[in-house]
DNA sequence: ACGACTCCGAGAGCACTGCTCTTGACTTGT
DNA sequence: ACAAGTCAAGAGCAGTGCTCTCGGAGTCGT
């Protein structure tokens, strides 16, 4: 019953992925945009209404891509920031999200470009797309020294949200990071958006014309980052 | 008969624009995705074909929004970042595109988000597309005295290519900014894609549940990338 | 092993889209 | 006044997301 049920699902699953695979083949040639449940369905030798027993709504399929999407580049950054010290890990997984997008553009754009649909990105996709970010504040807490930052100081109201934001808890069950600094803390947040704004700027299009090719101002930037993130520089 | 071929052109640039103004009007509520000729032409009480006189395709009524899009931000930019100090200017400027980005949603995302169609943004929009960075660039030529930067040294490559940046010219046909020096024209480019990053994650939702509202976070940054750049303090 | 129940793929169909082409009326310039 | 140019309208094509119904197949308890 075990073996004949699980049968059942197993085929089910399977299925799943294949449409998912499908689905990601022709995003990668075409982009989100141009990505029809019809078209998915004929290459896959069935007919479009078969595809809503396995996604209710051509917005669940998208949105099944976008965690999928989040999890490949968070474990890119994962596996590239294990180990060494932190500027190092710091430089490696910044290259290893840069390479997933350029590698991924379309995927890319599904998870960090405009919302799709209605703007339904639910709660799902919160514990993948915290990957990336999760990585960067692993690092800044094991980072020692403790770096002592100029700059303006924190207002209330900004040191109360990233209090709050520390004691938050990750999909693991842990708080984040209820032990690092409010400063830290921020620049780190300053960096994650810096991070993928240039990330934003060159596969969508908008250093054509000024830093392109990228490769050069991303590795400065990346080297700037890490100073102002008070990363000990590498010897 | 210049009166009279006038009559008719400025009827038809009246027409234009009210196209341009309904499919506004409609991205601003739907989103680019909905947007469809059909139902800007019901609203305007034609027949979706007479849209074709005015606008090849869909494609090239989203452009002409896209130019008009960057072109109201830049003008917002401009006239915000008109008088006073520089880094007086900076906060007004990067508040002036914050608060057009949050008014028009929408139009940002068809801006700064992902490429909508099979990636044609031609060449019509990059005067306009310009008008934000070179704002911040006419504020740096302008400050004084010269900052003295730390951190790591242009490569060579990057060098050249900044170089050539500054040599580029402007719509209005001058230089860009020969005289910069290209430690500052470097780091223009890092707080230009700083102060895109902030506003793509608060528009986009990557905030949610972090920084969220972004109004304090937001502010901080803006005075950090001022001390970036080397705007004297405000008295 | 057989009926009951559930799942699944196929097909038809609805309302909608972008876009093309033709037709007939109107406005222009000579 | 007449030919040329311009325009909105309508029909139509190929495609879309999505729903509903139908018959067949798989699964389950008895």
């Amino acid at each position: 019953m075990n073996a004949s049920r699980t049968a059942r699902d197993r085929a089910r699953a399977e299925l799943t992925q294949e449409i998912k695979n499908e689905a990601r083949r022709q995003l990668a040639v075409d982009g989100a945009q141009k990505l029809s449940l019809r078209s998915v369905a004929r290459e896959l030798g069935m007919v479009s209404s078969a595809l809503y027993r396995y996604f209710a709504s051509r917005d669940e399929l998208l949105t099944a891509l976008i965690i999928d999407a989040y999890d490949a580049m968070g474990e890119q950054a994962e596996k590239a920031a294990e180990g060494g010290a932190p500027r190092e890990r710091w430089r490696k997984a910044c290259h290893a999200v840069r390479d997933w997008a350029r590698a991924n553009p379309h995927e890319y754009a599904l998870i960090y470009g405009s919302p799709i649909p209605g703007y339904a990105a639910p709660q799902d996709t919160v514990a993948s797309a915290a990957r990336v970010p999760l990585v960067l504040i692993r690092l800044l807490r094991e980072t020692n020294p403790v770096p002592a930052f100029e700059g303006p100081p924190l207002t209330d109201g900004l040191a109360g949200q990233l209090r709050a934001l520390g004691e938050l808890v990750a999909p693991d069950g842990e708080r984040i990071a209820p032990d690092l600094p409010l400063e830290t803390l921020n620049r780190g947040i300053v960096v994650w958006t810096q991070l993928f704004g240039m990330l934003s700027f060159e596969l969508f299009g908008q250093f054509v014309g000024s830093v392109d090719p990228t490769d050069e101002f991303f590795d400065h930037a990346i080297e700037q980052l890490a100073d102002f993130l008070g990363l000990p520089p590498a010897r």
